[in-house]
DNA sequence: CTCATGACTAGCT
DNA sequence: TAGCTAGCCATGA
């Protein structure tokens, strides 16, 4: 029996989805995205699944850490180019850091489908 | 099956 | 805040 059943082969696609539900300015964690997505605790599967994907619409960029961080190691291709489109969407990114990620989370809740 | 790798997470110091 | 450790999941050799 399927504890999750969630059919692996659409698990990527569900979270396509749940990243592409993210609100423009707002921004979620690997492992929030992966819930939202109907895969707990796959927060690694989806990372797996940003690092394939070459979406332009995708917005990749609003997924961070659990800790508010960019994924990225500073310095890198990927971690400026998720810093200025955060930047630009309005979200605070000071040393790699965005600015308290759970107080946006926190307001989001009601628009995400907990309502 | 075991080992290694990775855009992860939580806990502890 | 920063660094380290252990745990967890998926893939490929």
């Amino acid at each position: 029996m399927d504890h999750s059943g969630i059919d692996p082969a659409s698990a990527p696609a569900r979270i396509l989805a749940a990243v592409r539900a993210i609100p423009r300015g707002q921004v979620a964690g690997y492992g929030d995205v992966a819930r939202r997505a109907g895969l707990p605790g796959r927060a690694r599967l989806a990372a797996r699944v940003l690092s394939m994907n070459t979406d332009p619409k995708l917005p990749w960029h609003r997924v961070l850490r659990s800790d508010g961080r960019i994924a990225f190691p500073a310095g890198s291709k990927g971690f400026a180019e998720q810093a200025k489109r955060l930047k630009a969407e309005g979200v605070a990114v000071r040393n790699g850091r965005v600015g308290m990620p759970a107080r946006e989370l926190d307001l989001d809740a009601e628009v995400w489908g907990m309502r």
